[in-house]
DNA sequence: GGCTAGAATGACAGCGCTATCATTAGATGA
DNA sequence: TCATCTAATGATAGCGCTGTCATTCTAGCC
C-alpha cells in the first residue's frame, strides 16, 4: 500500500505548521508566495494527497456531489451521467451515485444515505419522489437538482424537459405527416412513461385519431426484441394501425425490424417514431424519426447549477426547461402517397 | 437538513455507552440480546445512520469498492458496472467508481487517488495499465481484480476473457461458413480492439484469407453511423468484400443498415458479424451474428472474488476466463448457395 | 467461601484534518 | 517613538467513530 503521508509530515518537511500547511491547499492567497512555495515543494515530494474522509469529518460536509439514477445500463441515464462528470471535470468534487432501479422506496432510502455524508449537492433524477423522500429533500442543506423532466413544484432546482409535451408534439407530427390510425408502444410504464403516454394520447385526442386499444404496453424493460413483440402484437390485434409512436428508441428499433421481418414497408405502410434519439435512430434505414433529449447537456446544466449555487454566483432560473425537439426522419414521411419530408 | 444523530445519542438514550453501541452495530453477536434490544430500539427512534467519514478515519479504511473504468456511455462497462452493484447490493460496502476516458495517465492517477483512500477493493478495466499504474498497484493493500480481459500477469486477480481468441474464434466461424474476402471493421482502437484485430488477423492469415487492405478502422469511438462509414469504405474499395468482423456491435448493426441502403444482401452476398452481443443483435433483420461476452457476471465474479478474500474465503483461481461464445445467427449464415446455419 | 475464567461493558486516546481564536511581525501614522 | 492596525502564522480543540486496553460482573469450581 502507498504509504500515508500526512499533513504533519508536509508540515514537518516545510517547516510550518500543519494549520499553514492546509490553508496553503485550500486557499492559496492567504499564505506568502514563499511560504507557499516551500509548501508546495514538500507535497511533490512526499506525494502528499489530503484524505477526504478526515476532511469530511473535520469540515463536517464532503466534496462530493451524489447522483441517483434508477439504472445504469439504460443509455438515457449514462448519458446524464457523462454530462455531469464532464461538468465535475475541473473542480474538487467526487461523484457519487446510487442505482434506484426505479424503486421510489429505494430512492427515499438512498436519498437519506446520501445527506447523512453532507454532499455538496444532490442530483435526482425525475419529479416522482415519495413524500418522505421529498421532505428529507425539502429539509436537505445542499442544492438539490432533479433532472430528466420538468414540473410545477420542484424541490430546488430542476432541468428537463416535459415528457407530455414532446409525446404530444410527436404525435401531432404523425399526424401532420398524414398518419391517421396511430399505435403506442411502450415498456416498463414508469411515471416518465405514463406522461409520455398521456400526451400522446392528448394529442391523439385533440386530432380524433386516438384508440385505446391500438396501445400496446408490457411491464418489462425495454428492449429491441421487445419492441418487435409489442409491434406484432399490436399488428395482430389492429393490421389497419399506420403508425406507432414508441416509447423510446430500442422499442422503435425493435418496431422497424420486426415491420421488416413481416414485409411491411416503412415508412409507407406504417410510420415509426422513436424516443430520445439514440445515435443509431439518424444512421438507421430507414432513418427513424425520434424526439431529442438533450440529455448529456441536462447532466452538464444540473452541475453548473449546483456549481454556481455553492460559488454564490446566479444558477439562473429554478426550473430549466431544455425543450425536446422532433428529429422527423424518413421513418415518418407519411403513408404511402404523402409528400416526402423536407431536408 | 436531516440533523445529525451521533452514536453518543443513541448510546444516551440506550443508556449504554457509545462504544457499546458501535459494537451492536457492527459485531450484534458480541453484546447481550437485551442490551441489544435497546440500542436497535433507540437506534430507530432516532433515525440513526452511521458517518461514513468518520468511521473511514477511525479505522483506517473504507467500505468502499474503487472501480475504473474507461466510458459510462459505452454499454460493455455499464453492464459490468451493473454485474457489480449486483453482486454488491446486500453488503456494507458501496461502489466508487471513476472514469478513465480510454486515457492510460488518467488512469494512473485516478488509481492513486483511489488507493489513498483505502478502498476495500479495486476492480479495474483491462490489462493495460501504464507501468507506474502497476507499481501502484502491486502495493496495494487491498484485493484488485483486473476485468474485461484475462491476460498472463495479472497484478492480482482477473475476470474475462481473451479478446485475441474470441476474435479468431469468430473470423474462423465466417471462414467455416464459406465467406473466403473477410474484412474487418474497427473504431477506436484501444488495446482491447487492437487484440481483436490480432486474432482476426491470425485466423484469416492461418485460413489464407487476410488482406490487409480490406481493414478499415478509424480512431473515434464506435457508433452505428460509424459502422455504415466504414462499410461503405470498404467495400469503396474492395467491392469483392464477402464478410465483415465488427469491432463491436454498433459497428456491425451500422454495417447492416449500409448494405440495405446499398441494396446488398445480408448474408447472401455480404456476412457481418459483431462482438458483444447487444440485446439488438437477437432482434435485427436478419438477425446478427456476435461474440457473447458475459459482461455482467465478470462484475459478478469480480466482487465475488473480492468478497471471498476479504471475508477469508477461497476466491478461486486468480485468472478467471469467461470465455467468449460465438453466437451464430442469421446475418452470417454463408454466401448464397451455401448451407443455412442449424438452429 | 474464596478464587478464577470468561462474558459484557466501559474509559481513553487518537484517526487526519480544519474552525476558531490567539499570537507575532511588520506597516502606518501622529 | 509608540500606539494601532493588518497580514501571516500558530495553538488548541474537536469532528464521530473505533482500537485497545481496563473494569465489572456472573458462573463455576475446589
Amino acid at each position: 500500500m502507498a504509504k500515508r503521508v500526512t499533513l504533519a509530515e508536509v508540515a514537518a518537511r516545510a517547516g510550518v505548521s500543519p494549520i499553514t500547511v492546509s490553508r496553503a491547499l485550500r486557499r492559496p492567497d492567504t499564505v506568502q508566495a514563499e511560504t507557499r512555495a516551500r509548501i508546495d515543494a514538500a507535497v511533490a515530494e512526499l506525494g502528499y494527497v489530503p484524505d477526504p474522509a478526515a476532511r469530511a469529518l473535520a469540515t463536517g460536509r464532503a466534496d462530493v456531489i451524489g447522483v441517483l439514477i434508477p439504472s445504469v445500463t439504460n443509455a438515457v441515464f449514462t448519458d446524464v451521467l457523462s454530462g455531469i462528470y464532464d461538468g465535475l471535470a475541473d473542480s474538487r468534487f467526487d461523484v457519487q451515485y446510487a442505482i434506484t432501479r426505479y424503486d421510489p422506496g429505494t430512492e427515499e432510502k438512498l436519498i437519506g444515505v446520501f445527506l447523512r455524508q453532507r454532499p455538496a449537492g444532490l442530483i435526482i433524477s425525475g419529479i416522482d419522489q415519495t413524500d418522505a423522500a421529498r421532505r428529507l429533500l425539502d429539509r436537505a442543506s445542499c442544492p438539490v437538482v432533479q433532472v430528466m423532466e420538468t414540473g410545477p413544484d420542484p424541490v430546488d432546482m430542476m432541468v428537463g424537459f416535459s415528457h407530455h409535451d414532446a409525446a404530444a408534439a410527436a404525435t401531432r407530427h404523425l399526424i401532420d405527416r398524414g398518419y391517421r390510425r396511430p399505435g403506442f408502444l411502450g415498456a416498463r410504464m414508469d411515471p416518465r412513461t405514463q406522461r409520455r403516454f398521456a400526451g400522446f394520447r392528448a394529442e391523439a385526442e385533440a386530432g380524433g385519431v386516438f384508440d385505446l386499444d391500438r396501445v400496446e404496453t408490457t411491464e418489462v424493460p425495454s428492449s429491441v426484441g421487445g419492441g418487435a413483440e409489442l409491434l406484432r402484437a399490436l399488428l395482430g390485434r389492429h393490421p389497419e394501425t399506420d403508425a406507432v409512436f414508441c416509447n423510446n428508441d430500442d422499442l422503435a428499433l425493435g418496431a422497424l425490424f420486426e415491420a421488416m421481418r413481416m414485409g411491411i414497408p416503412v415508412p409507407g405502410q406504417l410510420g415509426i417514431c422513436g424516443f430520445n434519439d439514440l445515435e443509431m435512430m439518424r444512421a438507421a434505414e430507414p432513418s427513424l424519426t425520434s424526439v431529442r433529449t438533450n440529455r448529456f447537456e441536462m447532466g452538464a446544466r444540473a452541475v453548473e447549477m449546483i456549481r454556481a449555487r455553492l460559488d454564490g454566483r446566479d444558477p439562473g432560473p429554478a426550473i430549466l426547461d431544455l425543450k425536446a425537439e422532433i428529429l422527423a426522419r424518413r421513418s415518418t414521411d407519411g403513408p404511402t402517397g404523402n409528400r416526402p419530408v423536407e431536408t
